[in-house]
RNA sequence: GGGCCCGUGGCCAAGUAUGGAUCAAGGCGCCGGCCUCCGGAGCCGGAGAACGUGGGUUCAAAUCCCACCGGGCCCGCCA
């Protein structure tokens, strides 16, 4: 017999059980669900209940009595997992696994399942899109962005595992000033070819060519106040053209060549902020040259990222570009709907959309979480000058996902929590209520380098390509040092996959809500609760089966009696529930919990207890089964975080 | 000023959704150990904590409620 969830039937057995007892203890009280948890110590067993806290008083007799005389009336000889019931401290039931059962259906259950070992399907499975990276075309994807197409990549894994069917989206928004400065700055050096990772590429042209327009614009708005004379305004842009300068300065030095071409196609032109805002309307409006001069930009730098995401393990299966929808006609449709509702108005030559207005209306502001007298702020939705924001097309894209899906699942920086609020209140004011309701904003924290602030403007960023250059790097000199006899070729590809596993892990693990300051030994770390650590011990698994050179023949699972072994098996046991609470919840930081602390259970067992050599071979058999099983979980909860389980390290 | 998020040993951090039983996990760092035996990226032991502060709810609070303090982010005709 072999079970998706053993230790779903563990808890039902006991479930029943229980009900059954208080049927005759105390007939009509019979709960509809019984809720189980985790006795924080072994010794109380593996599942315990405390109901007798809130049915004794009910009853007005003290919780353990209660519990005592449920115990006396359970009858556990129908249910095969369950070994012994006790009462316990002031009232708990403590449920105890009949392991030698438990270890059978547990262990066999996963060596079967193998692949497949974890996963439990939703009884409605949902089409889900996962919108993830979707990292602006203007420089590499930088180490604070990295987070992103890790957490979605592996959000991602995880909803799938439950039965979903996922696509990701990556968004390219290519329509706004930004996107303009850089193909401007493109089209000033003649529009080359690159000679290194694309991405990099644009990258420098993007802070180069910003850098100096903003020079030139400070310096005309300078000559201005001079003729008002306004000390306070002087001397603010006064400052802010010091920063600006010394950043030229550093820029020059670290790529003179490429600053001094710039510099002086950019010279030429009088009014640069002018002609990239007619870029930017140009783009826009669809007009051709300036859609063939963006699109070819931007193309370039997302070879790049794609380069970058495949090496990293993340894929997506859409590539959608916020110009089509305005091209389409999408974005302006959506804007004549939000006109004929109650929400809009003109305000000084702009479109406002009133979101605070449309909560109230509506009245969804419990609904959204929001306190009684905050009042959202507005949305501007169209420039004065006609052209329409990011948000307002944010509107368009979302409701077009929603045409290919039931849920949407936005990975997106906190910092833009506001702007997804008001995305989500104009769905509503448009009638999109079960959109709006299926629309999550996965938001994570920044990452931060300690002393300044990651600015890609101002070039200053460490790049996710760097990160895992430097990782595998390091990853490479731990395997030549840990095994030399290795040979060159699988040194590289260990090294690599050794590399890419612990940047993976090290931006998985903590808590997206939480800000991580970025260190290279957090994000490169080889020991203990480490990416490498838990591939460590897969490939340890990995070689006492190549070692004993043979499957198990005729385990005896009720010869493992060591309390160890009996915490891994029901470790083992925990994956399929561990796998439904973290896609649930959208919580991946849970997996990597889960395979570190088994990694842990087995390296200690490792370390006290012989598989190959144990006697009797009944007993060895079982070992061995035991450590199949491990390698196996391993390997799958290591899949849901897009770390590859390499056999040999 | 308003909103959201975070605050747990020297440092990093789990646990907070669904309040419970013990020494409040674990890691880094520090101190002391480990097999001529399945991989030492490991294992064992030790020292180290007012769970930001103050109230409240409860038989029971790191967890729920209120106030305050500290840090981050946001409140743009940027994205």
């Amino acid at each position: 017999m072999i079970s998706d969830n053993p230790i779903a039937d563990f808890r039902s057995e006991c479930g029943a059980l229980l009900k059954r007892a208080i049927e005759k203890v105390c007939p009509g009280e019979t709960p509809e669900r019984v809720i189980f948890e985790r006795p924080p110590v072994w010794e109380y067993g593996q599942l315990a209940s405390s109901i007798c806290f809130e049915l004794a008083r009910k009853l007005g007799e003290k919780p353990i009595n209660l519990a005592g005389r449920l115990v006396e009336a359970a009858d556990k000889s129908v249910f095969p997992l369950v070994e012994d019931v006790v009462a316990a401290g002031g009232g708990y039931i403590n449920f105890h696994i009949n392991f030698a059962n438990f270890s059978r259906l547990t262990l066999e259950s996963v060596r079967q399942l193998d692949n497949d070992y974890g996963s439990v399907k939703v009884d409605k499975p949902l089409k889900i899109i996962v919108e993830h990276t979707s990292v602006n075309p203007l420089h590499p994807i930088h180490i604070g962005q990295a987070r992103n197409p890790v957490l979605g990549d592996s959000l991602a894994r995880m909803l799938k595992h439950r039965g979903h069917t996922v696509y990701c989206h990556y968004y390219v928004d290519d329509v706004g000033r930004q996107t303009a400065v850089v193909a401007y700055g493109y089209d000033k050096l003649g529009r080359p070819a690159p000679a290194e990772k694309p991405d990099h590429f644009i990258g420098k042209i993007y802070t180069i060519t910003s850098c100096l327009v903003e020079i030139k614009r400070l310096k005309r708005e300078l000559e201005r106040t001079k003729t008002t004379s306004d000390d306070e305004q002087t001397a603010r842009l006064n400052r802010e053209l010091d920063e600006w300068v010394g950043i030229a300065f550093e820029l020059r030095s670290k790529y003179p060549e490429l600053f001094e071409k710039l510099l002086q196609g950019i010279e030429k032109d009088t009014d640069p902020e002018k002609s990239i805002n007619q870029l930017n309307r140009a783009y826009e409006n669809g007009e051709k040259d300036a859609k063939q001069l963006i699109r070819e930009v931007s193309r370039l730098c997302l070879g790049g990222f794609m380069e970058t995401l495949k090496r990293a393990g993340v894929f997506h299966d859409s590539w959608d570009w916020e110009s089509d929808l305005v091209w389409s006609g999408m974005v302006s449709a959506i804007l004549e709907e939000l006109k004929q509702t109650p929400f809009t108005q003109r305000l000084g030559g702009v479109l406002e959309f009133d979101a605070e207005k449309a909560v109230n209306m509506l009245g969804i502001r419990e609904k959204l979480g929001l306190k009684k007298d905050y009042a959202v702020p507005s949305l501007t939705l169209v420039r004065a000058d006609g052209t329409t924001l990011y948000t307002t097309r944010d509107i368009a894209y979302t409701l077009w996902k929603f045409k290919k899906a039931d849920k949407c699942v936005n990975v997106i920086g906190m910092e833009q929590s506001l702007a997804q609020l008001q995305l989500k209140i104009a769905l509503y004011a448009l009638g999109f209520h079960r959109q709006a309701d299926n629309l999550v904003h996965f938001a994570y924290n920044l990452v931060t380098l300690p002393g300044y602030k990651m600015s890609s403007r101002r070039g200053r960023y460490i790049s996710f390509d760097e990160v895992m250059d430097e990782a595998v790097k390091r990853a490479y000199e731990e395997v030549s040092k840990r095994s030399p006899q290795m040979p060159e070729e699988d040194k590289i590809r260990v090294a690599e996959i050794v590399g890419i596993g612990a940047v993976r892990y090290a931006l998985v693990e903590v808590d997206p809500a939480k800000p991580v300051e970025f260190n290279w030994d957090r994000v490169i770390n080889f020991e203990k609760n480490s990416g490498p650590y838990i591939q460590y011990t897969h490939a340890r698994a990995c070689s006492i089966l190549r070692k004993a050179g043979k499957k198990p023949e005729k385990p005896a699972y009720e010869l493992l009696k060591e309390r160890l072994e009996r915490e891994i098996v029901l470790a083992l046991a925990d994956l399929p529930q561990v796998c439904i609470e973290a896609a649930e919840l959208l919580k991946p930081s849970l997996i990597a919990e889960y395979a570190n602390n088994l990694a842990d259970k087995f390296n200690t067992f490792y370390n006290a207890y012989p598989v190959i050599k144990a006697q009797p071979p009944e007993l060895s058999d079982a070992r061995l089964a035991l450590v199949d099983a491990v390698r196996i979980v391993l390997r799958n909860a290591l899949d849901l975080l897009g770390i590859v389980a390499p056999e040999k390290m």
